[in-house]
DNA sequence: CACGCGTGGGG
DNA sequence: TCCCCAAGCGT
């Protein structure tokens, strides 16, 4: 019965439809779908940022910056004409700044090349940079209702319960493209596509599932065995190094308009293109590390401050903090740097690991 | 194709 | 505290 079920893709898409109308959140870049309905239609740019904003973002993360790229920059040709430093500076705290410089780099194509418009084709938007399977499927169903399959890790985790997919993940991938190609919706692309991920993201979850609540539980293999927890089979994880550096912090001004001494990383690689404190190499082997005076960027009267710690996603890091106040008049170490507000840090611009040195050396 | 690439929140 | 993780992409 359930087998026979599983394989009626109507009567899924059917009562997935139906919980969306119902349960479907709403969001700020989302057209329900009774606004669709009376012909309310998307505006594709601010559905392609949120959907590059939330590549392995949560929703409340990604909301603020969505609401503040779209205050600052209207138009796809506002963005393009921005400094890429702004666009960085605007970016810090979301992660992945690859993103970020991708985000910039489409949105210069985009206005200089395409009119200012969005191509509603999957080949025409894989060729934008930061544009990937997964996100030209989901601009050309929320943003153009058109046809398509989404599979992202909310896709992924429905359908291998759905399907007790025993395989793991990497080599499940293929065989969940296509059960989700076949379930998903050709009369409303755009609300079946975010319907599925609003199933993942709030009862198919992989904590704790309301497989009470599911429009598909009847249908559930995962469900019927009574343990949903098990999908997707994920791979084992290897352990995080941890990695040591030392963080320099230069302040300057008065208390209440403190300023910090910084300069842009390389474009390439962790924290990309994104502001810095002077530092040392970051390594797993400690005794490895220069010394104090040996990695500073000047000789100032450093005083020790309280350490940071810092996980990154393939490393966790431990930085001893050191502070000391600029000499009247000093322009910095070196011609690459800049100054930027230490207070307010939200103004700084500056990458959360980097913020907590500063707010170290504050404290 | 496995890996590099951030961050903050929840259990 | 620690571990898991959240709407992936590029190489």
């Amino acid at each position: 019965m359930t087998p026979a079920l599983r394989g009626d893709a109507p009567a899924l898409r059917a009562a997935l439809l139906e919980w969306y109308d119902r349960q479907g959140r709403t969001l700020p870049w989302r057209v329900r779908p009774e606004d669709r309905a009376r012909g309310v239609a998307p505006d594709p740019y601010a559905v392609w940022l949120s959907e590059i904003m939330l590549q392995q973002t949560t929703v409340p993360h990604a909301a603020p910056y969505w609401a503040r790229f779209l205050q600052l920059w209207p138009r796809i040709e506002d963005l393009a004409d921005a400094p890429r430093e702004d666009v960085m500076r605007e970016w810090a705290g979301l992660g992945y700044y690859a993103r970020a410089r991708n985000l910039h780099a489409c949105a210069q194509m985009v206005a200089s090349q395409l009119g200012g418009r969005f191509p509603s084709d999957l080949d025409g938007l894989r060729a934008l940079p930061g544009i990937g399977e997964y996100t030209a499927n989901a601009i050309r169903a929320a943003a153009f209702d058109l046809p398509a399959s989404v599979v992202d890790g909310n896709v992924e985790r429905v359908i291998t319960r759905l399907f007790a997919m025993e395989a793991p993940l990497s080599s499940a991938k293929p065989a969940i493209r296509k059960e989700a190609s076949r379930l998903a919706d050709p009369d409303r692309p755009g609300d079946y596509a975010q319907a599925i991920m609003d199933l993942g993201a709030t009862v198919c979850t992989p904590k704790n599932p309301s497989c009470g609540t599911c429009p598909w539980a009847r249908a559930c293999a995962a469900r019927a065995q009574g343990d949903p927890l098990r999908y997707p089979v994920k791979p084992v994880r290897k352990p995080k190094p941890v990695r040591h550096g030392l963080a320099f912090v230069i302040l300057r001004g008065g208390a209440g308009r403190r300023e910090v001494y910084v300069r842009p990383r390389p474009d390439k690689g962790l924290l990309g293109g994104m502001l810095e404190t002077p530092g040392s190499e970051w390594l797993e082997d400690v005794g490895a590390l220069p010394s104090r005076d040996a990695a500073a960027p000047a000789a100032l009267n450093w005083r020790k401050a309280s350490g940071v710690s810092h996980v990154f996603t393939h490393f966790a890091l431990e930085l001893t903090v050191y502070a000391a106040r600029a000499p009247k008049g000093w322009r910095g170490p070196d011609a690459h740097g800049r100054w930027v507000p230490a207070e307010p840090l939200s103004a700084s611009g500056l990458p959360s690991v980097m913020k907590k040195a500063v707010r170290a050396a504050l404290g």
